[in-house]
DNA sequence: TCTTAAATATGACAAATATCATATTATTAT
DNA sequence: ATAATAATATGATATTTGTCATATTTAAGA
């Protein structure tokens, strides 16, 4: 359902979520060991991610990743565009050119009311409720 | 969402359900012809399809793929399967070890309703009833 | 200003998925 | 029986995705 790179992503953000603010940035090889993923694929995720300014970062000494207010404010759904690109979640799943509401194809009406449900609820859900959910203990995020 | 295989495998299953029958079999070739589909990836697929008697097939002169009877009353989820393995539908999407619902991960009940509707509904449509929308043109299935 | 710690940019390599090709086997019809 | 047709089995190639490595740039602190 999600690719592996998605995966990774949501995982070191949730980390970056829980663990760092803008007075404390976390290393790429701090966020990959404690979230066990390979670090140089991480460190490429995560350059993609402050690309696409869903999460900041800084270089140097004393730098890394981390969330600021602005982007603990951010729907999921703007991750999962950032890493799989905008089209994925939008197109027919049979890929079919033409497929709409007027001229559904096979499968449309079959899948439309999940589909829209699931986008809603990424649209909707910020990386800071995420968070609180797992701090309340409504959520389980193991490391 | 869909792999492409299995893009491909519905499309192929779908025309034969609209096309063939026990006294009317259909080639690889002229499917893939009619579907705009790789003819020797389609021919590889529909292998796949039959070992798993998804679909049907006889060799020689004559031969060919169809559905029979008992083909067409199978749910779609049993294609599904048949090409993109058991468990891509049932593992956890950040494919945490022990994410239920007693230990839900911090995505699982965002994406839980949507998914159980959805898996309900390939569990309960049969390729017959999706065949016969398209003949009744509540859907459309353009070749 | 120099050293060091970190992100960034770039590219090489590996694995998985998608695509193509061909030799073999089975069945029908002549 | 033989020829022709079509699935089956197998494997080769290409593309995409995932993984790893390294040189460069930026910023902090001594």
């Amino acid at each position: 359902m999600f690719s592996n790179s998605l995966k990774y992503a949501i995982k070191a953000v949730l980390y970056l979520a829980q663990h760092s603010c803008e007075k404390q940035k976390i290393s790429a090889k701090h966020i990959s060991e404690s979230i066990l993923v390979p670090h140089a694929y991480l460190a490429k995720l995560l350059q993609e991610l402050a690309r696409h300014n869903i999460i900041s970062s800084s270089k140097g000494p004393k730098g890394g990743f981390y969330l600021n207010q602005e982007n603990r404010q951010q729907p999921l759904i703007n991750l999962i565009r950032a890493i799989d690109g905008q089209q994925k979640l939008s197109t027919c799943v049979l890929s079919l050119k033409d497929c709409d509401e007027k001229r559904p194809c096979p499968l449309h009406n079959l899948v439309a009311p999940s589909k829209k449900n699931l986008m809603d609820s990424l649209e909707h859900k910020t990386l800071a409720e995420i968070s609180s959910e797992i701090e309340k203990g409504i959520s389980f995020f193991p490391l």
